[in-house]
DNA sequence: CACCCGATTATCT
DNA sequence: GATAATCGGGTGT
């Protein structure tokens, strides 16, 4: 029922990478309820990038991007959020992950809206904090597996042509900002930071 | 063990 | 646009 993606999809370059989960879905099954939105935004962090939590080898904390490839990497920021990663690079360096930063909302959008204590329309997952607190994303699913239709995963969704990604410098960091590390679907109103007047 | 700060968000003005 | 909320890991004493 799922089509979900294998494990060889996330060994490749980071970027490369980053670019192809857009327009992917993610899947979590909360209590037999799927809640999931196709992937509209992400970042690239990899190994040898000082904005990269693993730029100052592993620790106890970073040990997910070190780890095997298409497994989670979530992290506790700011005292307040969860933010989701999925752990991809090439062979041919140790570590590396993409940080999802926008979901479209598609199965369990009332479960979602329920999680955001009643937020509705965009600002139901239009942020790398929202969405994890949509899905019921915590640090209990560092480590997980995406690779296998266990409770949380990653599925195909929407085809994405090229010339519609749009790429930028990288968000809320200090170093290295300007490096086009960024990449969301154009015209999407679900991309975090837009006004919707 | 104390101190510092962050890949954010909500809620003000 | 500015800022508080809030907490775990990293770093140094």
């Amino acid at each position: 029922m799922f089509n979900i993606l294998n494990r060889s999809f996330f060994e490749r370059k980071t970027e490369e990478v980053a670019k192809a989960l857009l327009g992917k879905q993610i899947v979590h099954i909360v209590h037999g309820h799927p809640r999931a939105g196709i992937i509209v935004e992400t970042e690239a962090y990899f190994y040898g990038d000082p904005a990269s939590h693993c730029f100052k080898g592993m620790t106890k904390s970073n040990s997910a991007l070190f780890g095997p490839v298409g497994h989670a990497y979530v992290y506790f920021i700011y005292g307040n959020h969860y933010c989701l990663n999925i752990v991809a690079h090439s062979k041919e360096v140790p570590a590396g992950g993409i940080l999802i930063r926008a979901l479209e909302p598609t199965l369990g959008r009332d479960e979602m809206i329920e999680a955001r204590h009643g937020i509705t329309g965009y600002q139901i997952s239009n942020g790398p904090g929202k969405l994890a607190q949509a899905l019921g994303i915590t640090k209990t699913h560092n480590h997980k597996d995406l690779t296998i239709q266990d409770s949380l995963f990653i599925t195909e969704g929407r085809s994405i042509n090229p010339s519609e990604i749009i790429t930028t410098g990288r968000i809320g960091i200090s170093q290295a900002k300007d490096k086009p590390l960024r990449f969301y679907i154009a015209n999407n109103p679900w991309v975090s930071q837009l006004k919707h007047t």
